[in-house]
DNA sequence: TAGATTGTTAATCGATTAACAATC
DNA sequence: TAGATTGTTAATCGATTAACAATC
């Protein structure tokens, strides 16, 4: 497989994955390229090009690509088979929204805890699709990746103000990836360069939105 | 000024403001595009490019940009003193933890009422910075709208099932704007196009992650 | 003055789109 | 066979980076 795949092809192969995944056709059925996109609106040049990139070349000249085939290609790219465990940093409204979140279950991403400072809400347990999130305290947090190894990312959801000091300290712990759903731009501390941070989708996106309707010329998405 | 500016260019504006306003500089102190590229991480040939493109010259040769006047211009290209006002689809935990960020009131973002489809929720108020946000049922939303012509902006955070068929929904009541907080990727309607839509952060941002950690060689945000 | 910093143009880089031979 | 669709290369487009004259 060709290195220096670009994020943006990531994207849109969860594209592909999504899409597929509501059409729900049958293993053995085939769909294009053409038809990918119909679904998903990426042109059928762009979607050969990404397969091309990512080493996947299962397509079949006059049917297109066999499903069961494509989303094991699909599912390897994204390592969805693999999964990931995660904990919520925050366990206010926001944090236990994402972690009651239907879609980290279909994409085999499973929380297993939540933390906070707030001893309202230490101790108390968020039920979530059938099985109970514990709330731990913030100060159990280096204890419980010792027993848990195994988690490497952190989905931030603590209020704006405590945002960036949070994220100074989840670095500190190791994390090797953190999304943060506080809507502020948050910085990598110097020295943590190779962390992984996906940074506030909300301000953005709203002033995207805004700019856009008011300077209503441009129509990318 | 130019026409066609790239979102992105959009993007790190945000960027520059924000850290600024973070910064909290005198007025009448000036900061030179290599010190917004210390704060913000962007280069300052891109800093002084986004600002060619932007129709900002403003700076002095050996000082850079006066802070008061910067200012003025991110908060003009962003629409800031404009602002906005926008009602949240969605009074659940993601919708209520929406509408009370602090962000939308530095930004000049007014919500002014939630909607939902749950009588258990319909005809409360949700506390948020002083005043009190009235839920209504989405069947409202139409007389809503015609009373209150300048709301263009939705916020989506209805649970993933409801998500594409509350958008539909939207579009027909002719928003021109919606920024999708559900976890799942929305299609524009045929004949929509020129609609506005922001979609799903959380689960490209996710996936992203997670292909960066376990294919550890790339080192893009 | 010398050094620093702008605004703007030019060069590079990367991503998307188009083209097309191969072939089922 | 003819038409459709792939995999891959080439061309285009757009965004970022570098360079630099102007000048405070």
């Amino acid at each position: 497989m060709k290195r220096k795949v670009s994020l943006r092809v990531i994207r849109r192969i969860s594209f592909y994955y999504e899409a597929l995944l509501k059409l729900d056709l049958p293993e053995d059925s085939y769909v294009s390229s053409k038809k990918l996109e119909e679904i998903t609106g990426v042109s059928c040049n762009q979607v050969r090009q990404d397969f091309f990139y990512l080493g996947i070349s299962i397509g079949k000249q006059k049917k297109g690509y066999q499903v069961k085939k494509l989303f094991a290609e699909l599912r390897r790219v994204l390592s969805i088979d693999r999964g990931a465990d995660v904990v919520v940093i925050g366990a206010g409204r926001l944090g236990c929204a994402l972690a009651q979140y239907k879609i980290f279950k279909v994409r085999n991403i499973n929380v297993t805890a939540l933390f906070d400072i707030d001893s309202n809400l230490v101790g108390r347990e968020l039920q979530a699709k059938g099985k109970n999130l514990p709330i731990k305290h913030m100060d159990e947090l280096r204890g419980y990746l010792k027993k848990h190894p195994e988690i490497k990312i952190a989905v931030l959801a603590v209020p704006e103000d405590a945002a960036q000091q949070t994220l100074d300290q989840l670095i500190d712990l190791g994390f090797e990836g953190i999304v943060n759903f506080a809507p502020r731009i948050l910085k990598l501390p110097k020295g943590a360069e190779d962390v992984q941070l996906v940074n506030d989708c909300i301000g953005a996106s709203l002033y995207k939105i805004i700019y856009q309707i008011y300077h209503q010329d441009s129509e990318e998405q």
